[in-house]
DNA sequence: CTTAGCCATTCCACTTGTGGCATGCACTAC
DNA sequence: GTAGTGCATGCCACAAGTGGAATGGCTAAG
């Protein structure tokens, strides 16, 4: 994940100052990143303004430092676009936060587009499942350190468990999603949409 | 999360050599890294042994490239354990790695240890939920591009409640974990252990 | 009155990671 | 036979992230 597109995304959605963006990562996109450094913030607004993807206007706050408002351009939503709804390769891991981060952009998308994302992942995870589920777990130890084989296979098989459990958790919700949007009528409203959610 | 902490604790397992590493990363380890480049590992081990963390022995495979088994030095030893049972800093993400990257590595810990650091993990999972699991969700939108307001409320209605869930499915599962450990005799085997997982 | 936290930006040295390329043997499947 | 996959290492340029410090005014709590 870039934390590029992210600031895109943002502000695709409203102008906002460097410091607004930091607070949207600690907060709302606290699941899309973790610890975000201020100075990254800021070296990638310097790095997409040089390329034209944002520019910059100056709020003059008296007695403090000027605060400085971004916008995306032209060049830069279609930056944006090209990422949100181009070719997404899932990453190993289905914590990543690859997916997510693009359906926190959900509003930028048709429904097929989405539904097309959605189908991806789906096919990919259900796949990772298939080929990792039953396999041996077992694992070679050859060490001169104290170890706990006994403690090792409780966790380990803990966190098997608990995997698997996630990972199927994450599977149904997908699918759920999906039948949403498939069986949702054209112009089918918000409530309307939420309804069709509550009932899976 | 290192990179050098994981492949310290698999070289403090058994000796391996880079392909070895780069295979456990994409097989068992793939929940603790995604798409981890043959470049870095190597790059790390040259890094570690050059720090005298690790020490290699040449294997000739006659014809071919010549392997290297990569073995950790006492040296190694510490600081991996030092890393393993130092302090931990959850990060902001449940789902990053840090976490299951330490308990992986188990076996090298004593139950004290473990249960601390199961500890340090619940409580701030919990603080995090108090704080963020009722806050105000709406975003405001000030967009030229289109923006289906409805799709993007129905998207993020669907990930705010999926993320609930798995973490309140996550606080669970640590909790028992947590009880299981606590429950078990001091001398408890595996099979023991298992049971009582089982029972919870 | 003072401490703490929020607002707001910038710089810097450094560490990590990405993505691809080059090399070359052995074995299997078509 | 030849294409693909697995074994095995290493080099390179570049992109991205880390962790901190410096600056300084504002407001609220004690």
């Amino acid at each position: 994940m870039k934390l590029e597109s992210i600031l895109l995304g943002v502000l695709a959605r409203h102008p906002s100052t460097g410091y607004d963006l930091k607070k949207y990562l600690d907060n709302h996109g606290r699941f899309l990143r973790s610890n975000t450094q201020m100075s990254q913030v800021y070296r990638s607004l310097g790095k997409m303004e040089s390329s034209g993807w944002v520019t910059h206007t100056v709020q003059q706050r008296p007695g403090a430092t000027d605060a400085k408002t971004y916008r995306i351009t032209d060049e830069g939503m279609t930056v944006f676009l090209d990422w949100l709804t181009g070719p997404y390769s899932p990453p190993t891991r289905f914590q990543d936060p690859d997916f997510s981060a693009r359906i926190t952009f959900a509003g930028f998308m048709t429904r097929e587009q989405l539904l097309r994302l959605i189908d991806i992942e789906l096919t990919t995870r259900r796949e990772e499942v298939a080929r990792h589920r039953f396999r041996d777990r077992r694992q070679a130890v050859d060490t001169s350190a104290p170890f706990d084989e006994d403690l090792a296979t409780l966790v380990g098989e803990w966190a098997h468990e608990g995997g698997a459990r996630a990972i199927d958790a994450y599977l149904e919700r997908l699918e759920m999603l999906r039948r949403v949007l498939l069986d949702a009528p054209e112009g089918a409203g918000a409530r309307e949409l939420l309804s069709l959610l509550d009932a899976h």
